[in-house]
DNA sequence: AAAATGCACAACCGCATGGGT
DNA sequence: CACCCATGCGGTTGTGCATTT
């Protein structure tokens, strides 16, 4: 049985002999893939156009990084996978140099049984209920509702403050408390740890997910900011240029990376009604997460003015990546929900 | 030394998605 | 709007090598 392209001609299957990857090789790098269902014919290949994509995409590219993952490379896609879970090319991408397929081999050959042997269901990343709980599992396990009440925010985003951040140390990218997961939707909250919970007025009706700042009077709220008639970000009236435009998903991915010493990336409302914007503001933006090595959401100080009109959010020297920030951001224990936009955060509430 | 087993990795399969008609 | 097709993705299987029995 081939596949559904070339179940009209004789495709060869199975292992590629070194003759056929230097056709395909030779012709791709001159003339380039261009369409994948035509490459077989052109190339004077016995293969369907998916086979050869796959095998260009996976072993023939002349970008590809070969050999055994680094440690740094493991604890990438340990840390990406806890918040994305199995969406192996999303991982890949965090990865130069290496494809889906090889991280999803050394998840499952390698990662995976470390993280069992170290009682970690690899699914959830959570302790196993065999293993012996540690002081956070036991008290999760009293009583989970009542331990936290509704207010509570169900993860935060945090960071180690300015003066203590290390770059040479790694940490979980984000606290998630697995437990509250599982609780109802709530208002989610990205703060500074310094911050007393208490003091954020996470509980107001309609506010879905605050950027704060030590003021306490400055709340960015993407649920109102975005169009003061609507509750939600409205895509139409987003200029073309800024990541929230449709065309582009919620954020432009050229933003969700902070490129080396460009630590700043700015929220801004221009004119009342009109969805604010996020600008990466410093050197010229670069696609590759150079800046990923320690996989962790830096300080993120925004600021208002007094009608929340002008919001800047500062990246103090490290990557901010939207994406995990988007994929954790989903509601009642769904770390993803499939979906790409920030809509899909407001619950019926 | 030969067979059995385990493992890593390459490749396949089926499905989802998006664009074009 | 329905259909077709190409592409991309994740799960699964196949293959070959290494290790163990």
């Amino acid at each position: 049985m081939g596949h559904h392209c070339c179940s009209k001609q004789k495709v060869k299957r199975g292992l590629w002999s070194p003759e056929e990857d230097e056709k395909l090789v030779k012709y791709i790098t001159t003339h380039g893939h261009g369409c994948w269902s035509s490459i077989p014919k052109l190339a004077g290949l016995q293969r369907c156009g998916k086979s050869c994509r796959l095998r260009w995409i996976n072993y023939l590219r002349p970008d590809l990084k070969r050999g055994s993952f680094t440690e740094e490379e493991e604890r990438i896609i340990i840390d990406v996978h806890r918040i994305l879970g199995n969406r192996w090319a999303q991982i890949a991408k965090h990865l130069p140099g290496r494809t889906d397929n090889e991280v999803k081999n050394f998840w499952n050959s390698c990662i995976k049984k470390k993280l069992v042997a170290q009682g970690l269901d690899p699914k959830t990343h959570n302790l196993m209920p065999t293993s012996k709980p540690n002081s956070y599992n036991n008290n999760l396990s009293n009583n989970t509702s009542s331990q936290f009440p509704s207010s509570t925010t169900p993860f935060t985003i945090s960071s180690p403050g300015k003066n203590n951040f290390d770059p040479t140390k790694s940490s979980p990218l984000l606290d998630i408390n697995p437990a509250l997961l599982t609780l109802p939707p709530q208002n989610i909250l990205i703060n500074e740890p310094s911050m007393p919970i208490s003091n954020y007025p996470y509980q107001e009706n309609g506010v879905l997910m605050s950027f704060k700042d030590q003021n306490p009077n400055s709340t960015f709220d993407f649920t109102n900011a975005a169009s003061c008639s609507s509750s939600s970000l409205d895509h139409a009236n987003v200029p073309s240029s800024s990541p929230f435009n449709q065309t582009n998903g919620f954020i432009d991915e050229s933003v969700m990376w902070a490129p080396n010493g460009m630590d700043t990336m700015e929220l801004s409302q221009p004119s009342e009604g009109v969805a604010p914007t996020l600008h990466a503001v410093g050197q010229e933006q670069q696609t590759q997460p150079q800046n990923y090595v320690n996989g962790r959401v830096a300080d993120f100080n925004v600021a208002t003015n007094e009608k929340g009109m002008e919001i800047d959010g500062n990246c103090a020297g490290n990557a901010f990546d939207f994406e995990y920030m988007e994929s954790a951001l989903m509601p009642c224990g769904m770390l993803y929900g499939g979906g790409n936009s920030i809509e899909q955060l407001q619950w019926d509430c």
